[in-house]
Order: structure tokens, then C-alpha cells, then sequence
DNA sequence: GACGCCTATGCAACAGTTTGCATATCAGCT
DNA sequence: AGCTGATATGCAAACTGTTGCATAGGCGTC
């Protein structure tokens, strides 16, 4: 039921093709509501012939046609109607979590060596977000007003990797006191001594 | 790919009824992985087809027969089968963060309104998983290993939900300086008169 | 005794998501 | 001439999850 409401949402500001908005959902809103391609083209087309959105076909010389998508004003109309709308929080499912409580039935190894996956994972997921608020949103209180729920939104995924990062390396800490706690496996410079 | 291996590590410790595991899946486990009851008596059946887990019939007086499910060796193996497999992070879908996008686009008090709603969701699940802490796990250093899971998985829902807790509270000082801020919404009284 | 709640299990339809495959053009490289 | 990769769109099957409904006995309570 949202796939739709993000697809609207990411036509606010300009028209997009689904190859654009594919792209699109790999970074930014992305980040909130992943999408394939294969739904996002399901998703436009469906939304076209409920009239929220205009199609149009986009002849092109040197690659291959497109079709673009615009927002209409029924479209307009319902993706106001869902922000009225309560929304439920999606509960988490993470298999790493249901994995821990098998810590002490199995060997833990695999589940150690998850975490330190997850611990990398993080860590490049907030480089990026860092990255991005650097290049983007480096002073928040001059953000014109359609900004602003992006930078929150932002905001919250920098405290969520930061939060995950640092429980991963508590995590580890607890299960692997002195295994892969501290070296990386995968490249060579951990160049941080401690004190 | 994974309800089916939640329910096996929740028969680690204990034979279970498809009710049984159905209130389980409504805490504990289920704060990491949730299901109803359609999807859990579903799953049973088809690993119990499968052999992964024994079923017993067990004739009740005063109250419904039940079906208690076991773990069998191959179910066993197979839970550590997938443990060693690596699990992909699910990307966070949460509508919240769509409508965010939508600030400055429309009308900004319903997005304002979900984001008090959700400080106050977050705000009481922090507050159960405290007192469980509190109740079960109040000193990590002398857990057994097979409670060690547990705990670290309770840990990340706690930081989790106080990373939320404050990102909500800054995100409506951001957006709603003066308004909702301080006081749950819920009745009338526009008393607000800014200073 | 009617009503709602708890125990206990299940079906069926639909909505949403993932996975694998298919197609087609053009650009650049080898 | 063949390969790779980007652009661009799509089908179909399988899996996962949600929603609404159905059944049925016992318990407490108004």
C-alpha cells in the first residue's frame, strides 16, 4: 500500500521515467523504501490507468524510448489523502536478531563473523549518509522548507547506522572478547592505536 | 525465507503449540521478527510436512486439543544450515519517512501529528523493554550463554528505540517549534498563543 | 441466558515482494 | 565482429504477508 504514495512522492518535484526512478530508489528515497525495478514499473503503469499519474511516450534518438510520468491532480489529491492517514510502524525483521537467540544452541562463530559484516556494512552506510549531509545539508537552519523532511529524514538514518555501528561493536566486544573485535578481515589499514 | 527459522529457534528450548508460539511471536522474538497466527499454524504445517518439526496431538479437558510441535535433528541441522548462510539486511520500509519527503509540499500538521504519535510509541515500547531488562537481565555479567543472544538483541532494541525517541523529539522542534512539541494532541484546545 | 473473552486451529482471497528471464538500441572497446 | 555496459521496459512464477472470516468449547459476568 506505499510503493505507490513513495513513487508519488518522488514526482513532487519533477517528472521521471521508471528507469529514473529506479535509479532514484537506489539512494535517497531509496534508503526508506526500497523498490526493483520490476515493481516500479508495475507500480506506474498501475497508477496511470487509475489516473494519478500521466504518462507520456518520449521518443528518443541514440537510446531507447522512454516514458515519462508526471503527477496529476487525482494523484496530487491521494498522496494529500494518505498523509492524513495514520501509518502503522513496520515492525523490524532481522534475521540477524533472530539468529542471536540461537547463541549458545550453535557455534557462534558464524554468527560473529555476521556481526562484523553488519559492523562494515554500517560503517559505510554512515560514511555515505556523512557524505551526503556534508555535500547537502551542511547547515540545516537555511534549509528552504521542502528540504527540510528530507534533512530529518536524512538525520535519522545518520543515528540509526551510528546506533547500529556502535551496538555491533559492543556486540562483538561481548561474544568475541578477543577475536574479530578488532581487525577488519578483509583490507589492511587499522591504523588506530588506542591511548 | 525466514518466518520458518524463527519458529524453529523459538522450539530450541521448549515444545510448543501453534497458540503458544503465537503469544511468543507477540513479544520476545516477535519484537525482531513478527507473525500472526495465520502465518505461524501455515509454517507449522508445512515444516512438520517437511520433517523438520514432530507433531503431537494433545487431547485438552476444559479447553481445545492442542498440536505441540518439536524440533527434530534434521530441523536442528537445518537452523544451523541457515545460520552459517549469510543473511542480507532488509531495507527499513517505514511510511514515516516517505511523508517526510512531503514537508514542504502540503500541509505539514498531519506528518507532525504522526511524528508526536510515534514519540509516544516509542516512548512505551522503550519503557517495556526496560522493565524486561530490568526484570530479566539486570546484571549481563553473569548470563548464561544461552541468554547472551537474547540480551544483546534486547540491547539493540533498546538503543534503537531511545535513537528514535530523540530523533522524534528534535525532528518536532524542528518542524513544530512551538506547537504539538510539549503537549499530546488528542482534544481541543488551540490555547497556543505564540509569545 | 446473552455477551464477550480466552483457548485453539484453520481457510481463502488478496496484496506485496522477490527472482529469474527476456528484449532492444546504442556506445565504447578490443 | 564480438563483448560489455548503460539505457529502457517488460512478463511470469514463486514466495511472503495481510485481512477477513469460520469454528468450537469453556469461563466469567451482568
Amino acid at each position: 500500500m506505499a510503493l505507490s504514495h513513495a513513487i508519488l512522492t518522488a514526482l513532487l518535484d519533477e517528472e521521471l521515467s521508471g528507469y529514473d526512478l529506479a535509479r532514484k530508489f537506489e539512494t535517497s528515497l531509496g534508503f526508506f523504501w526500497a523498490a526493483s525495478h520490476q515493481q516500479i514499473y508495475q507500480e506506474l503503469r498501475k497508477l496511470a490507468d487509475a489516473g494519478a499519474l500521466a504518462s507520456t511516450a518520449v521518443p528518443q534518438a541514440g537510446r531507447p524510448d522512454k516514458i515519462v510520468y508526471a503527477l496529476t491532480e487525482q494523484g496530487r489529491a491521494e498522496l494529500d489523502a494518505w498523509i492524513l492517514g495514520a501509518s502503522r510502524r513496520k515492525p523490524a525483521k532481522d534475521d540477524l536478531f533472530v539468529k542471536l537467540y540461537n547463541v549458545g544452541h550453535t557455534d557462534a562463530a558464524p554468527i560473529v563473523a555476521e556481526l562484523a559484516a553488519r559492523r562494515e556494512d554500517h560503517a559505510s552506510r554512515l560514511a555515505l549518509y556523512e557524505r551526503i549531509r556534508a555535500r547537502h545539508y551542511a547547515d540545516p537552519t537555511t534549509l528552504p522548507p521542502e528540504r527540510l523532511g528530507v534533512y530529518l529524514a536524512l538525520d535519522a538514518g545518520l543515528r540509526f547506522e551510528r546506533t547500529f555501528l556502535a551496538w555491533c561493536e559492543d556486540a562483538l566486544a561481548l561474544l568475541a572478547p578477543e577475536r574479530d573485535a578488532r581487525a577488519p578481515p578483509d583490507e589492511g589499514g587499522p591504523a588506530e592505536s588506542p591511548g
